[in-house]
DNA sequence: TATAATAGGACAAACGATTGTGCAATGCAA
DNA sequence: TTGCATTGCACAATCGTTTGTCCTATTATA
């Protein structure tokens, strides 16, 4: 007997409360030996081994709801992620989440599927869930909810992209750079014809990387053609007609550069279709290096971007911020990028 | 003046009984109010409109935690994975998450990396933050620590991976069918010695799949070389040196079957380096449909897995049974696999 | 011996919300 | 005018912790 209960009923949840009542003290003190302020508030040895040990075997575990309730500190951070199946933001969540549970912190995930109405809506339900602060990698075209956020106080570091007229942590690679040593290689191996499939319009990394772009053409010399610059997001689809765009140009492109590892995935599809092969017909950088990236039809010349570091100084960042309240730590880290060099870029022997 | 305080100080908290104090009534109303139950406790509709207005203008927002603590109810449920970063994984998560927001309920996220030790205390860190309940994804060869969630109550739901021994819901492919299916195709293009790169073993994933192999060998009369199949977990390192065992056998075997994406990727690395090609030298089949499936150097033959439905169904079954709580819906949900065809696989003229 | 100091811990008020119950005022019927 | 329902809301406890303060012995000091 008994038994079909203990099926059916909840465990009850063990207290502080309980703890002290079994043993005869107060409350308190139970509180203060389990945080570890026995000596601070000279609760005897025996006391404090006693309840060390009743909490054991009560297998006592707090309450982390009561004890934010009365503390202010939830030990949670939210992370807002616009795709998190894209394996180049859930390296960058995998890190972040790694790095916060050493330390006994928990991260809430929030999707804004490339929407920005739903990432002002996630952030509100964070903040109503009370994290103590917030890792944002923003949809990239509105900034006005995330200076909300940095006025209220509360704890905040972008990453990927970010806001120029956003005074606030951020963690970015350095695309600018990433795409002019891009270009810079097709111009060496003598391409002159470049198409480029931009990503979201109007986010950071977009506008770096077309900077690079045109910053590469300058210092050869040669003026950038607006119509080699097609595209508007940095998914699949974008990439399959963004190549299909290009490549029904005449002269053809004899280059396109990618602005994201989906991007490349569509504009293949694209050159499939055309009958192209890579990199004698049509070459090609993309941006972000994938465990794939090398096992392609042809393997790809990419732009890896530091992941991982991105993910676990992130953490780092918005910690310290959380840590030092008060004084707002802005800091912008930018990390270089690294041109990997494949097989997908061709050396023409004149400049074409 | 006053700019400066503003912009040290953090944004109070409004909270209930700011709005009664506001309005001269007590809080208690104001809370019937804010939770649609004025008529349930007869607020005049006149006190019901004051009490939203301002709720609004002072632009109040609950405190879940507050809410929690008295409710039981977090609306927030835990998701344990082995590694986020894997594509397979994270497209999961992803339909989890989408889910779980539409409905207001929001998802801490714990990677335990493929270590049980981690996975054990991921849970009770999950456990302490009081969720609704729990999707794990289980490293898969312990479950004491799962029974034990069972037994407390705690609605769970196992992924990808299950026990037979554990009464508890779970979505899984169907593995059993998925390797039949693939190793069968070998069979009948004429391959008869048969690698396979088996992940973790004792995970029923694993085990399921073996089944499949050695049911697809009786079907065909064939003995199961057990030399063959070799391998022990599902990342890329195991794949690469998986293949190297294979590929220095003598006779080679004709074809490999890899367990997982990452597996493929690194039997791709052994199998380059060996300078033989897919398929004309070797054949392989892979577990996992991924975006870059077709676009390798030999178009990959896959089994692809429903990842999208895996992640929405694993939600539906949680939510069902924390809304039921006490009737522990156990059901099992078996995904049918599909079998990609693609170029990896070479038809043999005769059986070898 | 009187007094101060220290040791060891208890009380009770928070934190912000929810909720069972109680209570005054009004309306209505008798 | 009395009695009873109904309307409209307030009281106070509660969820599990934390924490500032206060209290009572005991010991040490003078």
């Amino acid at each position: 007997m008994g038994v079909k209960e203990s099926f059916l009923v909840k465990n009850k949840q063990i207290t502080l409360d309980n703890i002290a009542e079994k043993i005869g003290v107060s409350c308190t003190t139970v509180s203060r030996v389990l945080t570890g302020q026995s000596k601070k508030y000279r609760i005897s040895d025996r006391t404090t081994e006693i309840v060390q040990q009743t909490a054991r075997d009560l297998g006592y575990v707090p309450d982390q709801l009561a004890r934010a309730l009365r503390t202010k500190r939830t030990n949670t951070m939210g992370l807002v992620i616009p795709d998190i199946s894209n394996p180049f933001f859930s390296t960058i969540a995998r890190n972040i989440e790694i790095q916060a549970r050493k330390v006994g912190n928990s991260i809430i995930l929030a999707d804004s599927q490339e929407d920005t109405q739903l990432e002002i809506e996630s952030i509100r339900l964070l903040q109503s869930r009370k994290v103590d602060g917030l890792i944002v990698c923003p949809v990239g075209e509105e900034s006005a909810h995330l200076k909300d956020i940095v006025n209220s106080g509360l704890p905040l570091v972008i990453i990927d992209r970010y806001f120029t007229d956003l005074d606030c942590a951020y963690v970015v690679s350095d695309n600018y750079h990433g795409a002019l040593e891009a270009v810079e290689y097709f111009f060496q191996m003598n391409h002159r014809s470049i198409g480029y499939i931009q990503g979201r319009v109007n986010t950071s990394v977009n506008s770096e990387r077309i900077r690079g772009y045109r910053d590469a053409h300058a210092r050869f010399g040669q003026a950038v053609d607006e119509s080699l610059i097609v595209g508007d997001s940095f998914g699949k689809r974008n990439g399959y007609i963004g190549a299909k765009i290009l490549l029904a140009k005449s002269p053809r492109p004899t280059a396109i550069f990618a602005a994201s590892n989906l991007i490349s995935l569509g504009a293949m599809t694209a050159i499939q279709e055309e009958g192209l092969k890579i990199p004698e017909d049509i070459s090609i950088i993309s941006f972000d290096e994938q465990p794939y990236s090398e096992y392609l039809a042809t393997p790809m010349t990419t732009v890896a971007q530091q992941t991982s570091e991105t993910g676990e100084i992130a953490f780092k960042l918005l910690q310290s911020q959380i840590q030092n309240e008060g004084s707002p730590t802005t800091e912008g880290i930018i990390l270089p990028t690294e041109l990997v060099f494949r097989k997908s870029v061709k050396q023409l022997k004149h400049p074409t």
